[in-house]
Order: C-alpha cells, then structure tokens, then sequence
DNA sequence: GTTGAAAGGATGGACCT
DNA sequence: AGGTCCATCCTTTCAAC
C-alpha cells in the first residue's frame, strides 16, 4: 500500500460528476486500453511497469467507478456502405418539454444518429448522422421533421474524415 | 449461398471502398460486438443461432476485411474531468495544398480533437474538441490559431449530450 | 506487490453433415 | 459450405504469501 490518501472515491454530486483521483499508473493502464481493449493483461502489465494482479485490480476498480464504460468493436463505416455523414445543425422554436421530450425519444430511436447534443447559442442541436447517400439522408430528414417541428436546419457535408478517435485526452 | 454478385470482394476504387457483403448473421455479430465486445464466442455463437467455430471464422474474416477495425475501451469523459464538449466550425481563406497539410498534422496532433471533418459547403471543416473547460479551449483555440492561418470561427458549446454512441447502423 | 494455481475462453485441427 | 468434438494454449481470476 502507498502513502495516498484513502477513503471513499468516486463520489457524485448533483450535475456533474467529481473526476475520479488517479495516478500515473491508472492513466497508463486507460490510455492502452481505449486504444486497444484486445492487450492481455501481462502485455499491459508490463508496459506500465507493474505486474498482473494490481493491474488487474485496478482495471477492475476503474469498471466500477464507471470510468470505463465499457468494451465495443469499431466498425468500419466505408465497409458498410455508410458512405455519408452529415453534422446537422437544428434551430427550434418550440423550447417546452413536451417537444423536448419528443425530439429526444426521436433522435434516440434513430440508429443513423450517432451522436446528438444540445447546445447553448442560437443554434440549438447539432447532430451526427450517419447514412448510405444522400437519398438516404433525404428520407431521415423528411421523416425527422415530420416528427417533431423544427424551425430551421442547417445540414454540413462531410467531404473527409481527417481524424476520428474513441481516445479522450489524458492530460 | 444466395443469389447476390459473386467475384472478387474487398477490393478498392479509387476513392470509395465497396461495401463488403455480409449476410444477416455476420450483421448480426457485427451489432453484438459493436455493443459490447466482452461478449464470449459460446454467447455470441447462442444468440445468433450458430455454433463457435462457424462465428469464430467470420469474425476472423470481419477483421482481415478491415469491417472490424478494432477493440477499444470507452472511457467517460465527466470521470476524467472532461465537462466542455465544443463543435468547432471553421472557415478558411487559404485552400493551398501547403495549408491543408499544415491543418491536418496540427489537427492530428491535439489530443482534444477527437473529430475533424472536411465539409461541402461555406464552412470548411468541423472538429469535434473535448477539454476540461472553457479556458481549455481558449488556449486550444489560441495555440491553433497561431499554428495555421483560419478566416472565421465559430464554436458551439455543448450543453448536454443528449446521445453518442459508437454503433454503426447496420440497415 | 508477487507468485502461482485453477477455471474458463480462444484458437485451430480432424472429421462429419 | 457449416457443425461437432477435441486438444492446446493463453488469459483471466483469485487464492496464499
């Protein structure tokens, strides 16, 4: 055991949750695993400078705090045929909850919205969908309006994908 | 076996890859393992009516055809302290070769971008810009600004994420 | 933190349908 | 082609130290 501080971690508070307190070893250990979950535990191990059992027990303390979420294959969406994405930026005029609740249960039923995020500004969604072609943008876009009542949108070509990463920033 | 076009498969044009051709049980793996890729061979093998070896062939074919492309841990950004999500739209006066590879390795450089696309249109890219807070993301915004040469910017602050998923739509 | 033992899963072969 | 059985290796998991 080293010298640091104890008692209870990972605690939450109302909105936004306290970051989890870890070491240089936990962000070794997180920052191998989101680039690649398929290392064996003693390639980790070693690559940290440590040995199995505490790697292991750290791993398995970063699951239950909810650090990682959890273990996915990425796909390639060119190999799908997903060969279009569009950001969709969405301005609304109605801002009751009702609507809210609506435009939220559509956009998650929706598998080619792949991310979605309300934002602060004059613009007041924006989000990631991803789609055969244009067609195929045309229809979600017909069928997402005549859901929920938007007021104005704005859709943005993606021409090339520059950089995609699942990896957040570790400091 | 179907009736589809047979003949060589995985093979590249020019610009666009063609789709690979998958069945309803390889989209079936593919939706499990985009999930969750913790999942055994033995439950995969139960929930898509086949036996291990069969699965475990495809899965193997998945990821030689680049259709798997990797296995990551997802991490969550609120735990590690990352609370300001931006949408960054930029546009540029400058379109020579030398200043697009300027902005490519300054994008691919930063860790906190996690997005960045080239678009169609007015505005000219889009990154997706994960920090610790605002001041974060003025001194990201500074720092590339002063690498590369940019017209006009726009960020949107994210005040919410209402969905984000790594799952691909698999029709 | 280290070692090592037990259990379970992954890989690949042999053979059958 | 896919299915079953199996044998081996590799990991994970969790003891005991």
């Amino acid at each position: 055991m080293n010298g640091r501080q104890t008692g209870p971690n990972f605690s939450m508070s109302q909105d936004t949750q306290t970051p989890a307190r870890l070491d240089d070893v936990d962000r070794k250990i997180l920052s191998l695993l989101q680039r690649d979950a398929t290392l064996s535990l003693d390639d980790i191990a070693a690559q940290v400078g440590a040995s199995k059992t505490p790697v292991w027990n750290r791993i398995r303390k970063l699951r239950e705090a909810g650090v990682i979420r959890g273990q996915v294959a990425l796909l390639d969406p060119d190999s799908l045929g997903l060969d279009a994405c569009f950001f969709v930026l969405i301005r609304t005029s109605e801002h009751d909850p009702d609507w809210a609740a609506k435009f939220l249960s559509a956009v998650r039923a929706r598998p080619e919205v792949i991310e979605a995020h309300r934002l602060a500004g004059d613009i007041d969604y924006i989000l990631k969908v991803r789609v055969r072609n244009a067609r195929a943008y045309d229809r979600f876009y017909q069928a997402l309006i005549s859901e929920v009542k938007i007021h104005n949108v704005t859709a943005l070509l993606s021409m090339e994908e520059l950089k995609a990463t699942t990896a957040l920033p570790l400091e």
